[in-house]
DNA sequence: ACTTGTTTAAAACGCTTGTTTGAATCATGA
DNA sequence: TCATGATTCAAACAAGCGTTTTAAACAAGT
């Protein structure tokens, strides 16, 4: 590990590049220095300058760079092929993936949800080519699903499809956001069980066929699945 | 506006705080100058060592202050009165409350977001007396909605339960996070109209329910509101 | 081999930062 | 009134930062 670190490649930018993503997200934008980049990229501080003009520029290059890279290895699929229930787990499926990915060490997801609370610049690109396509998907799924809807009813209109998806996005988020906290509230051994992938895709795409008001449509995701909820009929049981 | 800024008293220790929140919440640890810091709070620079030892200090002072605030403002819920629906809802608005509080300019929610993410030593205390008896109290009550668990399923017995409950956090969390995201993907008009406290309340509660299995429920709940989702058995209506 | 334009290298610049200094000011009790 | 300790203040300090400079190394075409 000493005579040739980061050695994938001789070109600077790539290096750079590489070298940038881990350490903006772990110190933050701020906090990160272009000497500590360079360092691991092992060129010189000037070729932050030389080729990205400053080092916001890095960044957005970084931002952009990894952007593309996981719109390429989570595509959002297209809806519509099968049934709007398969639909769904797809898509939650694939949220989940970009969001816990796991490649690398996960620093990718980190920067993006940086970018999501802190945006630069480099936002606009990460909508238009990553969260739109998604979020248009999750809403004519979701559409659907619902039955039909009153027209009268601007609130059936307007907010309950946004809602539903946006309480899809916002659960997938928070298994990456609330990870630290998450570690306090349960045990390493339960999260290292009930918390991969499967079983929160499983559990989320439930909830919201649930949500969607469709008992039929959560009955039948439920038989595809091992051992759910038994009885959903009973109710007020203090355990 | 320009002879006494922050100046409901003298105590140097008080302005700093009022100062200090904001700022840390706008611009983050790093950003955030002390002497922007006391420049607001209308003292000395020097005043920050003097008081809170250093910069860090006066940080964890301010995390510290807003979250015994917030405690104070939106206390935890005893929960166990009412029904284990009117149990929900109130955990659910209370959670809500916290995250988006209007209060101030909503500069609390964002600093206890950024401490959630990017922990200092501030965090044991927000965790002990902030997130774990909300979280407690919600699996207590998401838990007595459920049907009954067969104790031979580990998924029933250590997942699901903290799973809905998350769920729900990661719902509310959500529109605070993930708000400058929202706001490019909804019209302003329609976030004014349809995503206030008691919207997003109503939409968050019924999903829970729903994903609890109990289809009464949701229906009971619906009858309280006036214009929910009216044919929930009809489905695979496309559009 | 020489020239020309590009890339790399080390050092230094200029600025901002958190923090400290040491004197001035104030409050208080004898 | 004076002395003592706490507080305030302007100024300075030292360190770290992003960026620039200047010159050396390199590559390629003639």
């Amino acid at each position: 590990m000493a005579d040739s670190p980061e050695s994938s490649t001789t070109d600077p930018t790539q290096r750079l590049l590489a070298a940038a993503g881990p350490v903006f997200a772990e110190r933050g934008f701020d906090r990160a220095t272009v000497r500590e980049i360079a360092n691991i990229a092992d060129v010189n501080v000037a070729a932050v300058s030389y080729y990205f003009g400053d080092k916001m520029g890095l960044y957005q290059a970084v931002i952009t760079a990894i952007r593309e890279k996981r719109e390429r290895a989570y595509p959002t699929p297209v809806v519509g092929k099968g049934t709007p229930q398969q639909d769904l787990e797809l898509l939650v499926r694939t949220l989940l993936s970009r969001m816990l990915a796991a490649d690398e060490t996960g620093w990718e997801a980190m920067l993006m949800m940086r970018e999501m609370q802190h945006p630069t610049p480099a936002i606009e690109g990460m909508i238009r080519g990553y969260f739109r396509p998604l979020y248009d998907a999750l809403c004519k799924t979701i559409q659907s699903l619902l039955p039909p809807l009153d027209p009268k009813s601007s609130w059936q209109t307007d907010a309950l499809v946004p809602q539903l998806a946006l309480g899809v996005v916002g659960q997938c988020l928070h298994y990456r956001i609330g990870r630290p906290v998450m570690a306090h509230l349960i045990s390493p051994e339960v999260i290292e069980t009930h918390y991969g992938l499967d079983s929160l895709c499983r559990q989320i795409t439930a909830s919201t066929l649930a949500a969607c008001g469709d008992q039929n449509v959560i009955d039948q995701h439920k038989l595809l699945k091992p051992s759910p909820l038994n009885e959903p009929q009973d109710v007020s049981c203090q355990q």
